[in-house]
DNA sequence: CTGTTAGCGCTTTCAT
DNA sequence: ATGAAAGCGCTAACAG
């Protein structure tokens, strides 16, 4: 029965053929192709793989992870593929199934610089794309200018501020939460976190402000609770800051939250910005950076498909709300 | 070279040569056991497959999906799988999809009784367990009793109404919006919305209501906005509502906004109630159904790969809070 | 339009 | 502890 064929190319065998070979499969009880095997002898999945870090269940309760990932999912429909999501525990084995997922390329959500899955990810032979961070030598890079980016939202969230503050992302893989006076940006192991901060710190050399008075308080998780409670502590301390520039929407969620409790006035008392205008900005009409996950989903699994694997810059704004001070206000 | 069985059982050779092996694979820039090849020979591929609707994209921005999706998450990396997302779109070659997915089992998020991918579930001969409905022979089920909860917070939210209405999750696969009073629970195509439409049918019977005059306003998306929008219309409409249950907190959350905006009191004027017991219900004080969709993805998870495919009830509880009226108000 | 042939890269079993 | 042989199920290429 080798003429089994009519499945893969439909056009090669007569209808009546086809559909005789069809109907006997089916009496037999044949549950078509073996996708093993298939993919054995064409060379390849139908599949993309997304590695999602350390804390994979995480990502799904992650406004910004899930737009990423409906990016994703967007170009896999469109193109047939599927997509495979390799949970990353942290463990040992963690390299191992990279090594071992049946995939055609490879996106990766944001890492830190000395992810043990990095090298695995290079040793698997197949073109990959980093989402922001961190640049992987023979692997493609799509982000925007986190820098730039920080510096410009931290210019007009600082500005009129004498003690500012920033709500960060974690700075290194054991995901600790902290609040420090100046932190150095070079300490944060995350890219996007790097970046971030050092953006901030040049707004703040921008306005004439010490870095080593920029209060930073690390958040292990991006959600508005501890975000929340973390403002909280922040603005019980002595020379509590008046402006707080933080790295998502949520974080800023939560600190709009603390700083109504605390009965003081946005942007009045504390100024506040978000970023990625998720809903979230919209609702406590935050000023945030615009910047679209979902289209960088697409465009890392465009990339990663395609074996397009250059440094793509995707745009931002800077979207100014009443969250934070006017330029008239704030002189 | 036969020896470089290396990888797979380190223990079966001796670490000198392990070492010299796997330093001759790296100079020689191979890249590791190719999956295809393993998984023909091993017959089996190290991953579950779930099945996200017609909306895959969807699927990340819905609270619900995602919760659902890290709960099954959660067991693929405890147990070393991956998880492949089949994207499934609508068109005509998502069967195809599903046939040639390489995956040991599948788990599918709820579907509509018509969906045509379910036969092709069915054909690919795996072990499949189904979220919610429908139900599909030979494969598991993992579903909390809808119907049941229904008519318990139909009790609630509709004690002491005169005139309830019901923000519905689509009734068929088009998922076209529509305003219609009494829509008969049947003619709903998901399992999931035509079991909770019974159960506050069977509320409004207890109560003594009419389900005719109960008005049905069922939404494409499982968001605030749309929620927002179609009870806007419901209090502008003569006879309008004094109670509202809503098939999730999300669409609750929109009917407050509404209200709010209507300056109508909850729950003097309308009693609101949601379901799934979201953050969006803590936000809101909603009376609830209270579920674990995290659980049920782990549950769904585990059942398929371990081939236990028998129908499962997921625990549910009636939560209740200040957004429906107490039976002293309501008397 | 249909039949035949060869081999994808691995792992399991058996023999040494 | 290591080597050899066989074959998983399919499809691309070629011959009829």
């Amino acid at each position: 029965m080798t003429a089994s064929y009519s499945y893969g190319q439909p056009a090669r065998v007569s209808a009546r053929l086809r559909a005789r070979v069809l109907d006997a499969a089916a009496r037999l009880g044949y549950p078509g192709p073996d996708p093993a095997a298939r993919s054995l002898r064409r060379g390849q999945a139908g599949c993309l793989g997304v590695v999602l870090g350390e804390q994979l269940s995480y990502a799904f309760e992650d406004v910004q992870a899930a737009a990423f990932l409906a990016g994703v999912a967007d170009v896999c429909g469109e193109r047939g593929y599927a997509m495979t999501i390799l949970p990353v525990t942290g463990a040992d084995d963690d390299s191992m199934r990279i090594r071992v997922a049946a995939v055609d390329a490879l996106v990766i959500w944001t890492l830190a610089d000395d992810d043990p899955v990095l090298p695995a990810v290079q040793a698997r032979g197949r073109p990959a794309v980093v989402h922001s961070g961190p640049a992987l030598a023979g692997a493609g890079l799509v982000t925007i200018d986190n820098r730039a980016a920080a510096r410009a939202i931290g210019a007009v969230t600082f500005a009129g501020a004498r003690r500012p503050a920033v709500l960060s992302f974690p700075v290194g893989r054991d995901r600790s939460s902290s609040i420090t006076p100046g932190l150095p940006p070079a300490a944060a192991s995350f890219p996007v976190t790097r970046q971030r901060l050092a953006g901030f710190c040049d707004a703040a050399g921008d306005l004439g402000l010490d870095w080593a008075s920029v209060t930073v308080a690390v958040c292990s998780r991006n959600e508005r609770a501890e975000a929340d409670s973390l403002t909280t502590q922040l603005l019980r301390r002595p020379g509590r800051p008046d402006a707080i520039a933080a790295m998502s929407d949520e974080q800023a969620a939560g600190a709009v939250r603390a700083i109504r409790a605390a009965g003081l006035q946005i942007p009045g008392d504390v100024a506040v910005s978000g970023w990625d205008n998720s809903p979230a900005a919209a609702e406590f009409d935050l000023t945030t950076i615009a910047q679209s996950l979902r289209n960088q989903g697409n465009a890392c699994a465009t990339a990663a498909l395609d074996g397009r694997l250059g440094h793509q810059a995707a745009p931002w704004t800077l979207l100014c709300r009443s969250s934070t001070r006017t330029p008239e206000s704030a002189a």
